[in-house]
DNA sequence: AATGAATGAGACTTCATTCAT
DNA sequence: AATGAATGAAGTCTCATTCAT
């Protein structure tokens, strides 16, 4: 419980300033415990860190792994990591602002931890995307390795500037991005 | 040229630890003087980061400026604006990973500054957009803010991962980004 | 038995890093229970402290008592002084080390305690060196309180370097020690 | 300046209360500067620890090289040390209750290299200690290992107890143990 | 233009101790 | 007899900043 709610206070607490900026003091003032407590919980700051970075990426690839499984063709389950990805916005809350800023500040080995999850996630849309290639659902010319990270980059960027409780909903985004993405901005193919 | 000096230093290391955590003792003895030294060039940490963030912004919206007086139609200037933003990463080193990061650590007022000529420069991506639809080079259902983050999250992504002295070379990569864009993946429209 | 694991564990620890060094947690983590533990058996960390100090001096004062009250000549009381204290560094283990150095971290009532048994222990050597000298079996020129502080040296400092279980045993140890402050180390008496 | 306060005022602490149980603190209330001033002066309380330890014993080899050079032969060599060893009680004042007690909280590193010093220091006595039995001053059954040890015993126990500024004067302290170290206690050899 | 010394606030962390269970 | 959770005081250390020189 008491764990849980230093969690959270944290994460908002990260996304507002930073990690680096973020005291134990600021954290445990938002939750109302003395910095004690704090270390009964964790061993460390960095700990705490590695903690939310592990429990996120972990999250992601379980659910990506379902999507995978799901025997689609690789136009729809691209689709669906897209999905998966804005949506996750709303559900996980601020998480993802924290995910990939802060990465810097785990120590080497926790930081390789991160790394190879977030190489695995990476890995499996570029193997959907090469999929897609062959199988001439997407364009011959297109580079699977420098797609994906254009997927990324469109997906992740939103959480930069996308607010989940504004006028537009994540169905929509979800719903453009895609629309992007599939088909690009040009209104007849070159 | 010694304040040029603390400039580069500095940058090298926000990108390496973040803002927080590069002391300005990390800065000085990085260029090998004392922190009278620093204090004399810049009334404070934050003044240096200001800087950086300025001078940054600052050049993008010159040379944007010059894209879009070339008067081009709206494909050739948003092509032109990508490679800007690819090509950057090779100019001017890696201030771009700073630059998204560390606007937390402004003043509200200077954050505003930045904020605004931010806004500027999307605006004006936006705008070009806007004439691409109308004029009928861009398909009539896109959404041109959206559109316009979807892109900066293809170029701005690049510096996250993208290693100008590797294999790929900017060209190539300011190519690919610029098909995937303007194309999308899917083999036919639908 | 678990508060005489709880005495042994400590004893080590303190050897190794010192009263103030160690840590409550590292005494149970050495025995494996939790700190709740430690506080049902002792009141305080000084309590411990107190307890370990009393034990090893009230055993030293009852053996020495027993050596006193054998009623042989001064010199041979001595002898078997000297032995009490070598062999000890084997029977009670490292102890020793401990006992003269953390008298500081004992409440001013308890230290007063210790060090009353302390001076206790030494005025009864004090006056067997006194009973030999008028004895005539020690030399006429010796100041028995100075001479005291000097077997006391001899044989405390031993704790500082031996090794119980090396090359040189105990006994022969016992035996150069007592060799030593017999007979000094000239050829011949000046 | 300060630098040297600071040092003189730790090593009243030190005495005092010992080194894990002093805090910086401590040391900066007494010389009435703050903690960043102890900060700017030393790296690390280990390094001021360590800076008291190596003057200390570099300065005694210094003292006991002349002693060495000095062509005596062995007893006069033994008596000089002694005297050496006695009169620093008054001399360097209380760091000598400090050395042998605080190594333990020196780094690894630099608890090697006081160790090696503080060997050389006793392999040095235990050279004049076999040379006088070898030229016969000294009584052939003399163990020069264990002989120096119980040296070492008697003058540096004195740190425990003697105040130099009581009745008994240093030189007299000295002479005293000088005496019982060369004469041993009985009236006549066994 | 630059230095060295100092400051004071605040950072992370440890730890002896308490208490309900 | 023992545990787990929590406390609060204090510890070591860092750091942006100032200022006389």
């Amino acid at each position: 419980m008491m764990k849980a709610e230093l969690i959270q206070a944290s994460i908002g607490l990260f996304v507002e300033k930073g990690f680096s900026a973020t005291s134990i003091q600021d954290i445990v003032d938002r939750v109302g415990v003395t910095k004690g407590s704090f270390y009964y919980h964790f061993k460390s700051k960095e700990e705490l860190l590695m903690h939310i970075q592990a429990s996120y990426i972990d999250d992601l690839l379980t659910r990506q792994n379902q999507i995978l499984e799901s025997g689609q063709n690789a136009k729809d389950k691209l689709v669906k990591i897209v999905e998966l990805l804005i949506r996750d916005i709303e559900e996980q809350g601020e998480i993802g602002k924290v995910y990939y800023r802060e990465i810097r500040h785990l120590t080497p080995e926790n930081a390789a931890v991160i790394r190879h999850k977030r190489a695995e996630f990476r890995d499996k849309i570029e193997t959907v995307v090469k999929d897609g290639v062959q199988s001439g659902e997407f364009r011959a010319g297109l580079e699977p390795r420098i797609a994906t990270f254009a997927i990324l980059g469109v997906t992740n960027w939103s959480y930069q500037w996308f607010n989940p409780s504004g006028t537009l909903s994540v169905a929509e985004l979800a719903c453009m991005h895609t629309d992007f993405i599939l088909n690009g901005m040009l209104a007849e193919k070159k």
